[in-house]
DNA sequence: GAGTTTGAAACT
DNA sequence: CAGTTTCAAACTC
């Protein structure tokens, strides 16, 4: 895998974006109409395609794609427009300038200038537009542009650098989702057990139509009658629907019994049918902890199977749990997440960094700012991988050289489309960050 | 789908 | 409270 390297692609000159922060403000309004339409239509109803059959598609993007970049080079090199002698490249997590005669490539300091970082980092441009540019060429029908980019972040830039990937794909199912929603308890929705972690091997897609809320999973109680907590219909003060139970009595027609049931649970635990997940005292600010009030007492899974409460309520392990091995503590999931991230991306030090100089901030006069979590998750350069800066990269250049090749090739117009595309990317990067910090 | 493993709930 | 049994779900093959 030496020769995937590359990554070198040009950009014509200093791709604008400049000021005008009106027009990417009307952009983006834009852009979330038009998003919205699309990610409905990509989520709502999964996409026939598996995900091998993503990977598939994928590789060969990535195949056309690496024949591509060559392509770009030599045209824009060639005949391009009376450009300057150098042109721009990605490597990696910087940006070169490169002699288009020497072939002399000097690294761009981002601070550099008065321009914000942001905007080195978008300007350089790499690899093929998997987006719009290779489609075109190789006469694959014109897909659906917006899922483009992202599948191309997800599964190429595991790819490409190397490290675990850090994006999920797309279509992942986000299959039984929520589940526990007690109407009784207006604490909110109680997120108890969900299913998978990891995509699974697609051997039954679609099934449910809408995974999320409101679609309660069905019991399979034998012996209890559905009457004890062992039923989780029960257990949800809920009434057995659609469930595959035997001989249940966790319905109308058995109320009598079924209020004894409610009491006598009760009696052996008035706790019984509160939500095991308590919503803690929001640490921070915006930030709501959830914890399993009633700690979870695993001996063999390490509380990191479903078969541990804590794990399936996705919270971290305390120290009400009595489990032993456990590895579903803070600091654990915490690692997991950054795992799952990080993939080398030079942004995540400075995550860190930061971190440290928020918290040790001359402006202490915030009150009581004593336990500011890091909480990396929650601020923007999380979601800024490398992956995705190179992905919105591409994107900005396919949109530059599609309008480019437009007949009346206006400089407004030039950057009117572009400045659209890098708005229709950040909702893109938006959303894809929510979905993921929703399942997980 | 059958069989095993697991830990909460129930029971003693 | 601790130790055991029961139970349905999570998991494995
Ligand atoms: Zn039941
Ligand atoms: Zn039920
Ligand atoms: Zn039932
Ligand atoms: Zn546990
Ligand atoms: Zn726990
Ligand atoms: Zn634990």
């Amino acid at each position: 895998m030496g020769d995937h390297v590359v990554n070198e692609e040009l950009i014509e000159e200093e791709v604008i974006i400049e000021e005008q922060p009106e027009d990417v403000m009307a952009a983006l309004d834009q852009m979330e109409a038009e998003g919205a339409d699309a990610l409905l239509g990509e989520l709502g109803e999964d996409e026939d395609e598996d995900e091998d059959e993503l990977v598939r598609h994928h590789q060969q993007q990535q195949h056309h794609l690496q024949q591509q970049q060559q392509q770009v080079a030599s045209s824009s090199g060639g005949g391009g427009g009376g450009a300057a002698g150098h042109f721009y490249a990605i490597r990696g997590n910087q940006v070169f300038k490169i002699d288009r005669f020497s072939g002399a490539a000097t690294p761009i300091r981002a601070t550099t200038g008065s321009g914000a970082p942001l905007k080195l980092q978008v300007v350089g441009g790499d690899a093929g537009k998997q987006q719009v540019f290779v489609p075109q060429a190789q006469g694959i029908a014109a897909q659906d542009s917006k899922a483009q980019v992202f599948r191309s972040m997800g599964a190429g830039g595991a790819a490409q650098h190397g490290p675990p990937a850090g994006y999920r794909v797309v279509s992942q199912p986000i299959a039984s989702g929520l589940n526990r929603q007690p109407a009784a308890y207006a604490g909110g929705p109680v997120p108890t057990t969900v299913t998978f972690t990891a995509p699974k091997p697609a051997t039954k897609k679609r099934q449910q139509h809408h995974p999320m809320l409101g679609h309660r999973k069905p019991c399979n109680c034998n012996k209890s009658l559905c009457l004890k907590l062992y039923c989780e219909c029960f257990a949800n003060g809920e009434f057995c629907r659609d469930c595959n139970c035997k001989d249940c009595h966790n319905n109308l027609e058995h109320e009598n019994e079924r209020s004894k049931a409610i009491k006598t649970s009760l009696e052996r635990n008035p706790s019984a049918f509160k939500p095991k997940i308590d919503f803690m005292s929001a640490k921070g600010r915006s930030d709501v902890e959830r914890l399993h009030q009633k700690g979870c007492h695993c001996k063999k899974s390490n509380c990191l199977k479903n078969y541990c409460e804590c794990y399936e309520a996705k919270v971290p392990c305390t120290d009400r749990c009595k489990c032993c091995s456990c590895r579903n503590t803070e600091s654990d999931r915490q690692n997991k997440m950054r795992e799952k991230f990080n993939s080398a991306s030079g942004l995540l030090h400075l995550a860190a960094a930061a971190a440290d100089i928020r918290s040790s901030s001359p402006f202490s006069d915030d009150d009581s700012d004593v336990d500011e979590k890091p909480d990396p998750k929650a601020m923007p350069w999380f979601y800024m991988t490398d992956e995705v800066v190179e992905a919105t990269t591409l994107c900005l250049v396919a949109q530059a050289e599609e309008q480019e090749a437009a007949a009346n090739a206006d400089e407004l117009d030039m950057e009117r489309s572009i400045l659209r595309e890098f708005g229709r990317c950040l909702q893109q990067i938006i959303e894809n960050a929510a979905h993921m910090n929703q399942e997980q």
